[in-house]
Order: C-alpha cells, then structure tokens, then sequence
DNA sequence: CCGACATTGTACCGATCGGTACAATGAGTC
DNA sequence: GACTCATTGTACCGATCGGTACAATGTCGG
C-alpha cells in the first residue's frame, strides 16, 4: 500500500522556509536537515532527486497552496470583486504581512531560475491571467485589465522586496491598501 | 604615489554581474575569477576582505551610480516633472529594459541580506525619499507623494522579478509606462 | 514471530567552497 | 642596474558542498 508521510505537507513547509531563507544555493543539505530534524538518509528517502527535486517539490507546494487559496477564489466567486478580495486577503496571509518573502520570486532572479524555469512562469503567468479575468467580469475593460493585474502582481512583488529592504512591514501593508483601491474594492475598515 | 587600477570601475562591473546572476551565495570566486580574468591572487589582493568585500564594494559602487544618474536629477532638476523623467529614462537604461535584475533586491531577499542591511536600506530608502520630495515640488502633498514614490519604487522592483519569471522584457516596459503616467508625466512618443 | 518494506543514522565520496602563503614577475623611480 | 611596491600564479588549507552506500532500525500485515 502506498503510504503517504502524514505531514509531508508540514515538511514541504519547512524545507520552503529554508530555501525562502536562503535561496536555493544557500539552502544546503545541512540545514535544511536542521530545520526539518531529518538526516540525509531520510532526506533523499523522500526525494532521491536530492535538492533539486527538493525544490521542485516545494514549489509545487506552493504553487498548489495559491491554487487553492487565490486563483480557484479568483476564478470561480460570483461576484468578482469577492474574489479579488479574497485574494488579497489570502496573499496578506500568506506573506505574514511582509514577513515572508516569496521563494518563487526570489528563485526567478537567480540562476537557479534556469532549473525551474517553467514552474515560475507558471505560477506569475496564472496569477495575473486569473487576476485579468476576474477585472473584466467586474467590468474593466480586456487591455485594462491585463494591465491592472500585471500592475497587481508586480506591486505586491515589489513590496515584499521594498518591506524586506526597509524592514519596514508597513510597506507591505500599505501596498496591499493601495492594490485594493486601484482594484475597485471599498476602502477596509 | 596612490595608484587606482584604471578601470576599477570596469572590474566592478563585472564582479556586479556575477552577483546579480548567482545571488551571493550562488556567486563563487571561481565564477568570479573567470568572469574577471583574475586569479585569487589578484582577487585578494584588490579585495583584502575576500568576497564580502567584493559584494561591498559592487554595491557601493551600485550606489553611486544611482546617487549621479538617479537621485542627483531627483533632488536638484530645477523642473521636478524632468528629474522624474530622468529617473525613469536611467532606470530602463540601468536594467537595460529589464534585462537585468536589481542586485540590491536580491540581495534584500535572502540572508545575505543581514551583512549587507544597512547599503540595502540606505539605496531603497534614499530612492524613495528623493522621489517623493520631487513629487511633493512638483505639487503632490507630502502624504501623497510619500505613497506615489514607494509604489513607484516597489513597481519598479516587483516588475523586474516579474519580466524574469514570464521571460518576456515587455512586462518590464509597460510597467515604466504606467510609472510614467502615474507620476505626471506626458504619455511617451 | 515473521517477512516486507519504510525509515533512519553513519560513514564515506570526490568536488568545490572561501581563504592563505608566498615566491615570481611587472613596472616604475632613483 | 637597484630598490620599491603593485600585481599575479600556484600550491595549499580545513571546511563544507551535494550525493551515495548500506547496515541498522522501526512498523506494519500476516
């Protein structure tokens, strides 16, 4: 019977940690093993493609986790505006409001970006297709709205790099505020 | 009789290249010598403080290059819309369209960032403050222009990453448009 | 208890890491 | 030519890199 780790979710989590952390060439098998408590036998039990499929997985990982929580909310709300709410909401969440940083962006400055190559442009290119989609159902215009999400996704990019850099996670926030405005959602309480 | 090696400016350079396609960690000094043409002799030599030194020294020399072209304008354009249009025109010119990533933002991203805090924050925070004080002269109040010129430099940031991911250098190019609009500035021929 | 298989710790591999030591060479001054 | 000092190539250092081998465990169903 093929078993599945119980929480091979949790571990994803923190090997994404690690690599977030130190990026992909400084993410080395010593400390990821430290983070997760794992030796090397377990580590390339789990992925005998060693730090690459590592990374491949941990990708994919969140790749799936903003499947779920942002693009099916962009694609599928009724109404939406909730969508893109929502995906704001769970993009505040997700980056801890600044504190953390995006792995897969950061991946996409380095040379690491030619190894996954195609999982990055994946992960941008569904954001800001779903995010468009969304913004001409609420009524913008088809060029408009590929330029806002564009605009969108680079913003909240942007920001994670400006808040890290000031160590300010204000700057986070407020880009988030302003992205909600320029989307056409209310102003939040 | 003190002698600069003549195109320390050149070598500087270089040695920013290999930092902005392999990050810090990714950036080995085998890489380095064979991007320079330099042994570790010379490498040690010019760099007595070895590789941190380096990175140091390609920041600072990163620095300076937006302190003359970049937040020189900002500050002293007797017409605050012109130095804003000189940002922009060095910025495409320093990313060479978004050919090139911003090694200070990556920098920001990873641990590495912990050596190197203060340079990042001073970069971004200047670039920031110069902006929106040009913004301000050229009739914005503070508040306002505080927020244009973060978004500005955030936009600028996230599109970077975002040109890389999709591959595609127009994501780059329609993100300085938007800045341009954004910032008051007449829609280029 | 037994066999099957998942999981782990440990020892080890060659390669490369950042860094050091130092002698040899180059170029200029006197 | 002799002295000075900048520059370089080479050999070497211990540490760590990613990865492999494998025997020793744990954990099941039967």
């Amino acid at each position: 019977m093929r078993r599945i780790a119980p929480d091979r979710d949790q571990l994803l989590g923190i090997v994404a940690e690690v690599f977030r952390e130190h990026g992909y060439e400084g993410a080395s098998l010593t400390l990821i093993g430290e983070a997760t408590g794992l030796g090397k036998g377990s580590l390339y039990h789990f992925f005998p493609g060693g730090k690459e499929e590592m990374a491949r997985a941990v990708i994919a990982h969140i790749d799936g986790w903003f499947e779920d929580n942002v693009f099916v909310p962009l694609r599928d709300a009724v109404e939406p505006l909730a969508g893109i709410g929502q995906m704001l909401e769970a993009t505040d969440s997700y980056f801890r409001s600044g504190r953390r940083v995006c792995l897969i962006g950061a991946f996409a400055l380095d040379e690491s970006r030619a190894l996954f190559a195609g999982q990055i442009g994946s992960y941008f290119g569904r954001w800001v297709v779903h995010l468009a989609r969304a913004l001409e159902r609420s009524g913008h215009p088809p060029g408009e709205a590929s330029e806002l999400a564009e605009e969108a996704v680079a913003a909240i990019q942007g920001a994670l790099t400006l808040a890290r850099a000031a160590n300010d996670l204000d700057v986070f926030s407020r880009a988030l505020r302003r992205q909600r405005m320029r989307l056409g959602l209310p102003a939040k309480i």
